[in-house]
DNA sequence: AGTGTATCCTGCAGGC
DNA sequence: TGCCTGCAGGATACAC
């Protein structure tokens, strides 16, 4: 659910809250959560400062005093919200910390993982996802020879987090539609001067959804519990047999890789 | 190196 | 009302 717009928008949400926070308690309502026991998780994190809130990918990390570091993967459904009233309904998690507050992770399909890694660990697997697309560093040749590199379709190449970080299934069909790409498209088959132009549609649609907190098909929430609001400003995704907003076709739903692509017939031509 | 399929879960919308 | 199917912002593991 949450991608790379959404999670930026609750690491924002989180920063008033938990920089120099200390978590006094651990409670672990749902195991499946973790990827180790929860005594094991709690006793890694307990006591421990937040030093920061960062995003990478489609992850929210908070650094520890000590160099340890939290990575939460929200999956589909995961709300980090600090100190809710009253509490949702599908607690897994809850951090409680020094100042009476609390931060509650609520996840109603519990595909989502948080997990504590040494600093090693952490930067390996860093290092194994790909670029953060809104990086002033990343530049579109390098998306123009990565593309080359790979005869993947374009929307599967763009939802593989080794390839370019934090890309998922919304904002890969928004771009490609953007920049005029098939979604089923070879990614070598695109030109230099496509892939320039698919940089420029990737960095436009997530800093205009970042702008509007995010987008909420059913579940995402923002730390506050509310919705994202870039939801009306969908070209194609989830639009399946509503007009194009460029050209007024009917946009068309196909399904690859075991999930949903959409695009403009017209705009979006299969052989381009 | 790809693709298709299944899996982890729950909830909701739509058809009958 | 109820039952059934299909679908969902993710990630991974498997066989081919």
């Amino acid at each position: 659910m949450p991608e790379l717009p959404e999670v930026e928008t609750i690491v924002r949400g989180l920063r008033p809250h938990l920089p120099g926070r200390i978590v006094t308690r651990v409670r672990v309502r749902r195991n499946d959560v973790l990827t180790v026991p929860a005594r094991s998780f709690a006793a890694a994190v307990r006591h421990r400062r937040v030093r920061e809130v960062l995003r990478r990918g489609k992850n929210v990390v908070l650094p520890l005093d000590g160099g340890s570091v939290v990575v939460v993967n929200l999956g589909m459904t995961g709300r980090l919200l600090p100190d809710p009233h009253p509490s949702p309904r599908h607690v897994a998690l809850v951090l409680e910390l020094d100042d009476g507050g609390r931060l509650v992770y609520d996840d109603v399909r519990r595909f989502g993982r948080w997990e504590v890694l040494d600093a090693d660990a952490w930067a390996a697997r860093s290092a194994a996802l790909g670029p953060e697309p809104l990086d002033p560093a990343y530049r579109p040749e390098e998306l123009a020879a990565a593309l080359a590199r790979s005869r993947a379709p374009l929307r599967s190449w763009l939802l593989d987090q080794r390839r370019i970080a934090g890309v998922g299934n919304i904002y890969a069909n928004e771009a490609l539609h953007l920049a005029g790409l098939h979604p089923r498209t070879p990614a070598r088959n695109v030109a230099p001067e496509r892939a320039y132009a698919l940089h420029e549609a990737l960095v436009r649609v997530l800093r205009a959804a970042i702008e509007a907190g995010g987008t909420t098909i059913r579940d995402y929430r923002n730390t506050d519990g509310a919705p994202g609001r870039f939801a009306p400003a969908l070209r194609v995704y989830g639009r399946d047999g509503l007009p194009c907003p460029a050209c007024g076709a009917a946009v068309r739903r196909i399904v690859f890789g075991g999930r949903s692509a959409f695009h403009c017939p017209r705009c979006q031509p299969e052989d381009a």
